[in-house]
DNA sequence: TGATTGACTCGTACGGCGTACGATTAAATT
DNA sequence: AATTTAATCGTACGCCGTACGAGTCAATCA
């Protein structure tokens, strides 16, 4: 009947399935795993976006046929699932500077965070739409552990994870997703200038050319971290 | 050579198609047009999801053959563009209460919006993938003329409205879609708690089965307005 | 009036998608 | 040597967005 793997963990036993009798193929591909398809998916994503990840696609890339990848995985929903969790992997912070403040540690953990994805702009808005993962988890962990231990209050500590969840989330998609082209931004300076009578104020402050998206992520989170735990 | 309609009006001349001999199929729709597909769209989206919104169902729905929308629109993306616009116009705030504090004004609106796009969960997923329509817009100048005249500095405005932005958008989409069922939240706790030597201390604080959404948005926000804004 | 045009509708068809199903093969086990 | 298991893959099905072109009317023009 058939039963497909499903959790963690491959063999990977050496075997060649090449050709039966004349060498005219010898691609020495390695044998599918995993791994091997969770790495590709990812390059796959970051080449040509959500959109182009097609199991036919992968398979070409892994040198095997799309219906081999069933073996390994459940359908593509689960590749998705797997390359998203891969590629936020949480490694802590530099180890010389081992224990810095609680709020140094914060803020380097959600701006790996966010750099982690938009180095894979797909992965922000697979997010929200995914199960947790271990990798999610244990940032969520860290997180939880050290507001505890900088003095968050029990009672607002939850609040306080989701808010900053919310602030990293909100944030990195829509940089990912913001990411115009020069036309693109053109585009928009041109269409807001000519409808400036009805938006002036965020006209005045360009709020849309302002593209200093990493110091405003730093200066946000900042203002948030004073709202959640004030200094002292 | 067929140029399309783009923009918007649509003149919408009183004319049947139903058959042309025999009465049989007095089907009285009205014709097409782009206000009614636009609303059949977001019906459809609000009872089938994203994935659910496909131009043969969207055709069936209006009565019409999937190849006529075609007509009033350029593609499906067009589609969900003027689905996600239509949903997110604000009236403002209650008239009979004008001039709150600021404060009041930025939650209210904020709420609001939030309160639209979980009336239509496959809005908020939509939102940053989007070009910004008008009632985004005006949404945004809004609250750029409401924190500017509390006083925040013109150097942190466009950082505070980015800030407020990040944390609407990812409370919404993070709210849409864990809207777990009772058995995938009990799915989520059994698998939590058979993990909780990794994650101590979100398991501690429930972190996952914390159901408050209205309050940790509305304490979130309090606690990000705090920071961008000191009180006094 | 009859012919023409333009707005609108829709049947058919095409290429591409995810994947069910079953045949096939090579390795491991008995 | 016989059997079981792990893995691969060709074929096919149903569904999708939509290109294409033929139809149907109403309004306009000759």
């Amino acid at each position: 009947m058939a039963a497909k793997r499903s959790g963690a963990g491959s063999k990977g036993s050496g075997r060649r399935g090449a050709s039966p009798q004349s060498g005219q193929e010898q691609r020495s591909e390695p044998p599918l795993s995993l791994e091997r398809i969770v790495a590709t998916a990812v390059d796959l994503l970051d080449a040509e976006g959500v959109d182009g990840l097609k199991m036919r696609r992968l398979a070409d890339r892994l040198g095997s046929g799309a219906m081999s990848l069933y073996w390994h995985v459940g359908n593509k929903e689960e590749v998705f699932d797997l390359a998203l969790d891969s590629v936020l992997e949480y490694r802590g912070p530099s180890d010389i500077v081992e224990s810095r403040d609680w709020r140094g540690e914060v803020v380097h953990m959600l701006e790996d965070w966010r750099a982690s994805m938009l180095r894979h702009p797909w992965s922000a808005s697979l997010l929200p739409r995914r199960a947790l993962g271990p990798n999610i988890l244990s940032r969520l962990e860290l997180l939880s552990k050290t507001l505890s231990g900088a003095g968050v209050a029990d009672a607002d500590l939850n609040v306080a994870i989701w808010s900053l969840w919310n602030f990293v989330l909100g944030a990195t998609i829509t940089r990912a997703n913001f990411d115009l082209s020069d036309d693109d931004r053109a585009a928009a300076q041109q269409r807001l200038t000519g409808l400036s009578q009805h938006y002036p104020t965020i006209e005045r402050s360009r709020l849309l050319l302002d593209n200093d998206w990493d110091g405003a992520f730093r200066k946000g989170l900042d203002f948030l971290l004073d709202g959640l735990a004030p200094r002292q």
